[in-house]
DNA sequence: TTCATATAGTTTAATATTAAACAATATGAC
DNA sequence: GTCATATTGTTTAATATTAAACTATATGAA
């Protein structure tokens, strides 16, 4: 094999792997947000606004990496569900202000927690040592410019 | 901490950058798919066949982790645009082998060595050795049972 | 043979997703 | 103030995705 060819060999090889790995994850976690019927944008939002506060349609797009119009459309969901609501804000009137209700807290609160446990016990197959080169690896290759 | 909180901070944390880094790469590796009018459904099915030969739905359905009703839809796309054709097996015919034509074949490759081009480009971030941990850790997070 | 079961692929209904066009509001130059 | 430009969120049209019900075919046991 020419050195190009081993090169892109191992590229192409570590590529599948961190999208087999990635979509097997979250395949598998997800289900943990099935079971409360959100799906993995829903659990994103309310997780958001669960650690981040109250915040603007746009930054949760930003946040889980969505389009803005993909955001209305799922704020809209959680707001029929009464998980959520929307407040337009005086300073900026062309901002909504994003709110959990006390029922979408409670709600995100405990799927959070079972959300949590199905990551750790996905981890629980690397050492912690691996966890960090993995994080450390992921990291670098997150990096680059462009969306996402 | 606790050592309980700690395990937890450490798994989210991976967990994040692992699902971060995938997103990533894909949304900018997706953009020479769509240069050439493929979805990524669309450039793993073309790219399955160019590599693996003839296959039938179901196999390909397993091979990029989609639904068969979705693999129907999608061949159905890849077929207007006369990029594969589907052939009834005689010996079972509840089977259908999915070909790539030659104008499919044409284009996967062209394609597929922009793509390839893209993914080394990805991976230059990272060293050789960092490329082989990274890809021997996912392999191992993707190896639990499981749907993906 | 016949019937129960399994498998391949399709269809349907519900939902998700995006890009692009759009409306409403804000900002800044003049 | 006024107008050009930015920005936030919504809508629309096209497509993608899944689960579940369905059709057609195959297999194997009695």
């Amino acid at each position: 094999m020419k050195p190009t060819d081993t090169t892109t060999y191992r590229a192409l090889n570590t590529y599948t792997k961190l999208m087999r790995a990635a979509e097997s994850v979250t395949s598998r976690v997800s289900r943990t947000m099935a079971a409360a019927d959100l799906t993995i944008s829903q659990f994103g939002v309310l997780e958001a606004l669960l650690h981040k506060g109250p915040l603007c349609q746009r930054d949760i797009a930003a946040k889980i990496l969505k389009s803005t119009g993909n955001i209305t459309l799922v704020i809209d969901n959680l707001e029929k569900r009464s998980l959520v609501r929307r407040e337009r804000t005086s300073v900026d009137r062309r901002y909504l202000t994003i709110q959990l209700t006390g029922h979408g807290l409670e709600l995100i609160r405990q799927v959070f927690t079972r959300v949590e446990a199905a990551i750790v016990a996905e981890m629980q197959v690397l050492t912690n040592d691996e966890q960090e080169a993995l994080g450390v690896l992921c990291k670098k290759l997150g990096l680059r410019e462009g969306r996402g």
